[in-house]
DNA sequence: TTAGTTAGTCTTACAGCCAAACAAATTGGC
DNA sequence: GCCAATTTGTTTGGCTGTAAGACTAACTAA
């Protein structure tokens, strides 16, 4: 049954079929390796249709066959495995001192992952631009070198992202009314494959939701922890950008009034109270050094320094009180945290649940759970790429090549 | 085309009859009178087509032709309206002190809207169910009359709702774990149609949705001002619950650890500095005290009172804090003030406005605009019947009778 | 009266799902 | 070794529902 919706547009075979295709490569994508015949059985269509559908999901070269399975009654099964080898899907994430590129096949198996320093707050937007398409462009190049074909590229940045994919702001990056989706499809001159820009938390959050260890969760939040912090809110399967895109900024959202004074010029914020910041002992500029700080950090909390654990107390009652904010509002299942916040997380975890507990209204937090993400500082490129395999997913197949 | 959904669910054909019934229902509730041509050239569906779904339509009695169009060249056009005259949809609203009971036919028209007081508080949820039961017979007697078939029931409560209908906690009503939808369903007898329990904010919001001022408006967020304060969620053009359906909770969120003390025991809850309660003189406890002291406010502030007035802007300034965080999070397109908040709008809403704009990191608030509700005090209930209309929309057309 | 225009139906074609029959490939009992 | 039982996957025919285009109907305007 197609899920009811109001949508204005009416539905016809082609899209019964899409629908339909998309069901069995999603099957397969989960339950790999798999025999027509179970896919039959547990999606309920018919045999002879799903033949039909798996005969063109192989013709399009997303599934292929492997070997039969073997010591069982009756005939055997032609086993079913998604096809990663031709095509790719890449995910780009422009932070204020790296760039962070993936490229991931259909069944999400990493086949690159670069990391590579980048001033972008010292240059424009337009020369951040230049180098994305730059990156794009040897990622391109290797991909065309094993015969993939490139699905689509999404580029998550820290700020405030139109629904047509302008950067309204990025504070950090210093940009503004930046057409960073437009720009990047003239530079690459008719790349063929759909360009998409996203907000990094947003991408994060996708990836969490695809790629992370609560995948599948249906109302999951994703909350950055970088010098900025921003939430990608993902509710009934699907992320919620809000009516301009511009949702998930907790960060300076007033937490204590009479609280720190943050960047922004306002008191107590989020970000300043519970924010990296708030962490270290001295204002850093380069990721490096904040690294080397929060390596300082971890090392005081493992030898039990009282004023680091009485420090990140503080600070885990602070995000609790974020996190508790968003049970409240959202009722999510899980709230992960990620960015900084994963090192710190043993020493954060505790103050941010006794508070988040205390402070939702619903018993026991309304079943939120509160964790540390485990997919890495390359969590907001690979939810680039998660979100061109979840077009692929809803029924944007890719052409035959 | 069918909305790209993750649905696990194959479509066949009787998914495809089923959205565009649905799609021209919904073209003929939002243009009528129309023709069978004006919608096949709107929609994209072809002619024949859209005669096999009209009729379709008329056989279930939802549609109805009217005249036709004159003084025109070409054939004149047989118009079609939506037929009001052979269904209902039934909405409850239970409170404190009251309960509302609105049905609506197909085209949003009321056909019955009574209130009536009540002591929820007072008794147990098994007495207030029996209540409530005695209303729908009524109602349905009322129905059967006028020959109408009732499509559906749905019932708003002040507290948290579970997924399938469980009151878990109403703290206004005292109720506990009340399995309110189970209980009317079985003391209906065999209603012959769904029975539905939801939050009573939600329902609100719903009510907005389709029948306030800014209908269609595909992210909107509905705050009631009762007592307790609550907020409907809609997201991308859905309602969304979090989890566990516990969302919209914004009562008990802190907005200032040194603010007066909540009747939950917390310090500085929005309930306790933005809510009703924070305007009236003495703690009233019957809504008709609620009513007489507001309108005292309200005769204070028009004639200009500066106590009552730095009162009012005070609370609108602690609200605006709350709108803020709703901006910052969700970016909404509206947020309408309900219940109480409707008749102090005037004085409250500068203060929430400037506060909001202050507040928001995106600029202008995210295009977010905060206004007074104009649905009067059942809105609840109205949405209680918008949710039967939605389950029609979306493609649940009710049997030939 | 005739041409032009628009509405709605009828006929035919086609896409795609389903049910059931059937062919294929294996295990296991006798 | 052979046959029954079992399971897989394909083939065939039927059904549903949309699309395209011809056709009929009903009007205006010249």
């Amino acid at each position: 049954m197609i899920t009811p919706t109001t949508d204005p547009r009416p539905a016809d075979f082609a899209d019964v079929r899409a629908t339909n295709l998309a069901v069995v490569l999603r099957f397969v994508r989960e339950q790999a390796p798999c025999s027509r015949a179970d896919i039959a059985a547990s999606t309920g269509l018919n045999k002879a249709t799903v033949s039909s559908l798996v005969t063109d999901l192989i013709d399009r070269r997303l599934v292929r066959e492997t070997g039969l399975t073997e010591n069982r009654v009756g005939r055997p099964a032609t086993m079913l495995v998604l096809d990663g080898s031709p095509y790719a899907a890449i995910g780009i994430e422009v932070n204020v001192d790296y760039v962070t590129a993936v490229a991931v096949d259909l069944a999400g198996e990493r086949l690159l992952s670069w990391r590579r320093s980048f001033s972008g707050a010292a240059g424009t937007a337009a020369q951040a631009m230049a180098t994305v398409a730059g990156i794009v462009r040897r990622v391109a190049t290797r991909m065309a070198k094993e015969e993939r074909q490139i699905l689509g590229l999404t580029v998550g940045v820290p700020g405030l992202i139109d629904a047509d994919g302008t950067v309204r702001i990025a504070p950090n990056l210093g940009w503004r009314d930046a057409d960073l989706c437009g720009d990047l499809t003239r530079a690459l001159r008719d790349p063929g494959f759909p360009v998409q820009v996203d907000n990094d938390a947003n991408l994060a959050a996708l990836a969490e939701y695809r790629f992370g260890p609560h995948a599948g969760t249906a109302n999951l939040v994703y909350l950055t922890g970088e010098i900025g912090v921003g939430a990608g809110i993902i509710l009934d399967g699907r992320l919620r950008r809000g009516g301009q895109g511009y949702g998930g900024e907790i960060g300076h959202i007033q937490l204590d009034p009479f609280g720190a004074e943050c960047r922004c010029g306002r008191l107590g914020c989020l970000e300043a109270v519970a924010g990296i910041g708030a962490v270290l002992e001295h204002a850093a500029i380069s990721p490096a050094e904040v690294e080397v700080e929060l390596d300082e950090v971890v090392r005081l909390a493992r030898a039990g320094d009282a004023r680091t654990l009485a420090l990140l107390s503080s600070v885990g009652h602070n995000l609790g009180k974020g996190v508790a904010l968003m049970a409240n509002l959202l009722n999510p299942e899980v709230v992960i945290l990620g960015g900084y916040y994963v090192p710190l997380a043993p020493w954060l975890l505790p103050s941010v649940e006794t508070e988040t507990r205390g402070r939702t209204i619903a018993p026991d937090a309304g079943g939120c759970r509160v964790v540390a993400s485990t997919l890495g500082y390359g969590a907001a490129a690979l939810g680039g790429a998660a979100r061109v395999l979840d077009s692929v997913d809803s029924g944007r197949l890719p052409r035959v090549s």
